[in-house]
DNA sequence: CGTGATTACGTTTATCGTAATTATA
DNA sequence: TATAATTACGATAAACGTAATCACG
């Protein structure tokens, strides 16, 4: 068994069955490929792909746990090639980090300066997207680290650390009537035109969620995918904005007012998603610690073995 | 990086690190070992092994994660071979059970001879040992599943699923005083001589435990390290036993009289431990279920994965 | 027929083992 | 001086690419 036949195999199987385009992925001839896929059969004793005479049109049974356990072996080797350069110059690489809107602009330019500034040769890379694509990238490898809200706790390859809880301010122009000192209350909120995120974003649900335990239908005229946006229309007065608290920042949005809304929702939790089993390197670490302070490397490396080493009835 | 790199380096490792035993281990040149090394070392960019001139003296930093990785990557190679003789003949194979006397003799039957109708054609070996021996078997990769009580909790590579709660039951001599009728306590057992199993076994913690709880001390004249050997020393009248309540049996010891004891100690829980990451074949998830009914294919799994897919603070 | 997989075959590369060399305790 | 690791080198084998063949849609 070589790891250059797992790596075919894989490449096959994701390459929709196809062993030219696997090759051409490979860079490296079809026969080579077709030959070596031919000898881990062999050697395994099992068919991984289903042929119908000479097209490749399935996996077989075996082929799929097969798959499964090499994309694992060849994930560990992955790793060891990581680790290597981590230890032959653990001040430079790469980080890619996937990450929705709100973070980037508004959590993440204060932790990305202080981690330029110790790790200046780390090449730093934001995938920005909703939280499943965030999720994704990871799992797939395309990115390091997730960061988001919601929606990511359903990859059981990814292992999620809690950051913070953050809560929502409501957003109004000067002089609007919410501003006159009177307690703010989801009923007052749900008679004006509301502008918040779109659904699947950021906490979204949750906003739902309050109005339609207390029997009201918010007026929702306009969903944005991004706080920005919500801004510019609250602007203009096409109504108030609901949006997170760390998107305010009053010395910037001289054109707004912000309102604490954080008793009328559930307050949400930002988390960091790590591929389970991945080496991370040190500046990973560091990044993560910048972040959360909480999440230490001890605390990570705990939680990514996973919690439970003892199964209880 | 070939496959092969890195089961020398492990071997190394486990060699003592003498690359002349590893080569023998390995049944291949040393110098082969010596320049396969070398190739990894080089293409990782750090060395793995500390050499002082020509001899190799210890491992590095790097080497030691690299170790670490190197050995889940084989393990998940090997995984890849063990699925593979699983699905070109799934009731063919060798399964190894390390565990106790107390299982092997008086547990175990019924089982072994259930699992050998349904697979005549898989091979079964048990390993004995006490519990850390036992432990440390499937740790090692020497036993593919532990069935023990104690010690086994330690050791993080183990997943351990709880299978039965046990007690115990004092043994005598027919005619005994302890026979009278009135209840049994701790106080009465205290004045006769006790035996009893040998420390870090089946338990024994708990013994110790009950007593000292209630200020007493047990007069234990023998320790034994199987319940066969408490029996004889019983019957020849040196004392009263205090054994596990499934190695009595009341048509076989016709020599013995059992009486309860399970209001007097804390009750102790049988595990079977599998080591984190193997596959396992399907006789394999049949014997576990076979032992233990409620331990079914889907919850070893999840077990396996690890309780916690999300850590929360 | 065109696309895609296997077979055939020659080239190249890497692996392995023996023997010789060098270094260490 | 005995043991252990590296270097040198030749034999073997394996992996690779090109070309040709074969099969499916």
């Amino acid at each position: 068994m070589k790891l250059q036949q797992l790596r075919y195999v894989c490449e096959v199987a994701k390459s929709g069955l196809n062993l030219s385009a696997a090759a051409k992925a490979l860079h490296t001839s079809q026969p080579g490929v077709s030959k070596q896929i031919r000898l881990l059969e062999e050697e395994l004793g099992v068919d991984i792909f289903v042929r119908n005479g000479k097209r490749v049109v399935d996996t077989t049974e075996a082929g799929r746990t097969v798959l499964a356990i090499a994309e694992r072996v060849l994930l560990e080797a992955a790793n060891l090639r990581q680790a290597g350069r981590d230890f032959s110059d653990e001040d430079a690489g790469a980080l890619t980090i996937a990450t929705t809107h709100t973070q980037a602009r508004y959590v993440l330019p204060a932790v990305v300066k202080q981690f330029f500034e110790r790790y200046p040769r780390v090449r730093l890379t934001l995938h920005q997207g909703n939280p499943t694509q965030v999720a994704s990238d990871v799992a797939a490898g395309r990115a390091d680290i997730a960061i988001a809200t919601e929606a990511i706790e359903l990859y059981p390859d990814l292992v999620m650390l809690p950051c913070y809880q953050w809560n929502r301010v409501v957003i109004v122009p000067p002089g609007h009537e919410l501003l006159d000192g009177t307690r703010l209350t989801l009923e007052r909120l749900a008679r004006h035109p509301l502008i918040t995120y779109d659904f699947a974003f950021t906490g979204r649900s949750k906003i739902n969620h309050a109005f339609a335990a207390h029997g009201l239908t918010p007026n929702v005229v306009i969903t944005a995918l991004d706080s920005d946006v919500i801004k510019t229309y609250v602007e203009l007065g096409m109504g108030v904005g609901l949006i997170a608290h760390m998107a305010f920042d009053a010395a910037r949005d001289t054109g707004l007012r912000a309102i604490d809304a954080q008793s009328l929702f559930e307050s949400s939790t930002t988390r960091i998603g790590i591929r389970r089993g991945a080496f991370l390197r040190k500046y990973t670490y560091d990044f993560i610690a910048m972040f959360a302070p909480q999440l230490d490397r001890r605390t990570v490396d705990r939680a990514m073995i996973g919690a439970g080493s003892s199964y209880e009835l």
